[in-house]
DNA sequence: TTCTTGTACGAACGTTCGTGCGTGAAATGG
DNA sequence: CCATTTCACGCACGAACGTTCGTACAAGAA
């Protein structure tokens, strides 16, 4: 065999698999082996997909990547920008993570903290994808403020960051603590930095 | 031998640096032959201070909460209850983390995001000491509330929930990005949900 | 001195990891 | 129908993992 299989769709349920495991067991964690028991394959064989586990990680974050765009992001950009976009933005993260779309949690919440101080193209390719989330969350924001929706006052960047703030530790909350009323506490305190509807 | 040595600052010394090195790659990226040889010692006997990974996982864990607890906790003991140990706190959680006290930024955001899906006695060491945390943090903003230091209509547990949502976040990003602003943005979110000083 | 105890060591265990190679069955196309 | 390509497989590899074992050596007690 001199190219990899072309099977698109076997490939989509080896990565979407993939992409559980790694979101509870870390993509270091997530080995080949495990991963081909898993699905019922050898574990040649479904080597034979990627050439290398750093390929089958980046496979992975491309896929979780998807996923997320159409749980969060795309079903948010049926709003007109600005302030209803955000909101949608937010609400859609937070159910994201609540129904557990991966097993464990949000998949890059997972893979960040897990690759945050190895340099390499997996750290890239996440700090790609965050950078990426962050950008539209901030440009909706800007665009909130442009359109009179915000106070004149509030700096878009800043306030970004905090909304994010929120998302990432009721993520954080609900999964270290199994308590699912952190949602809730992100919901509140993303109202009250938001004009009321 | 049927005992561990009792040499405890050897055991100290291993520890430090295990604490630096999961801050990085994690608990299970934590292994005991790399530690072993980054200190100049042989595995076994590296591994006889411990027994098993799990417990060195564990003895680290516990390293780990006594530096956190000098860096941050017990300097701000040292303001009286209320308001300013509340602001003792969170500086020290934003200095402690932008120092880079462990290698890889926050041990427990590390370990955390590791461990969060993952049952067994490192989650629940984990769990622990951040509920301690998180209590520290909602008793100390209720006393500033009962002091009349807050708004009566305050909500102490949900403030709380918010400002350590904004350190987390700080740690995350400058890691991710290599942004040290990120604790820029998280002083100002935390000024602004305190009142001025 | 001799015996005991605590400590660190090297070597090896079995397992799992990621990674290659060669083969044979299934699919494809002339 | 046969020739060719595609693909998944079994198998093996070297390395690293956590763990166990027997040993060497230093210090103290008898």
């Amino acid at each position: 065999m001199v190219g990899r299989p072309q099977n698109d769709q076997a490939r989509q349920t080896i990565l979407r698999r993939a992409a559980d495991i790694a979101s509870q067991d870390g993509l270091e964690g997530l080995s080949i082996g495990r991963l081909a028991t898993d699905l019922g394959l050898s574990k040649s064989g479904l080597f034979g997909y990627f050439g290398s586990k750093e390929e089958l990680q980046l496979a992975t974050i491309r896929t979780a990547t998807a996923i997320f765009l159409d749980e969060v992001v795309k079903p948010a950009l049926a709003a007109p920008p600005g302030l209803s976009r955000l909101r949608l933005l937010l609400d859609n993260w937070l159910s994201y993570s609540e129904r557990r779309v991966f097993a464990g949690g949000c998949f890059f919440a997972s893979a960040n903290a897990e690759f945050d101080a190895r340099p390499g193209r997996v750290r890239d390719a996440l700090t790609t994808a965050a950078r990426d989330w962050n950008r539209l969350l901030t440009e909706t924001t800007h665009e909130a403020r442009a359109r009179g929706e915000l106070p004149a006052e509030t700096d878009p960047d800043q306030l970004a960051f905090e909304l994010v703030a929120f998302l990432q530790a009721a993520n954080a909350a609900s999964l270290l603590h199994d308590d699912p009323t952190a949602y809730h506490r992100a919901r509140t305190a993303a109202h009250a930095r938001l004009p009321t509807p």
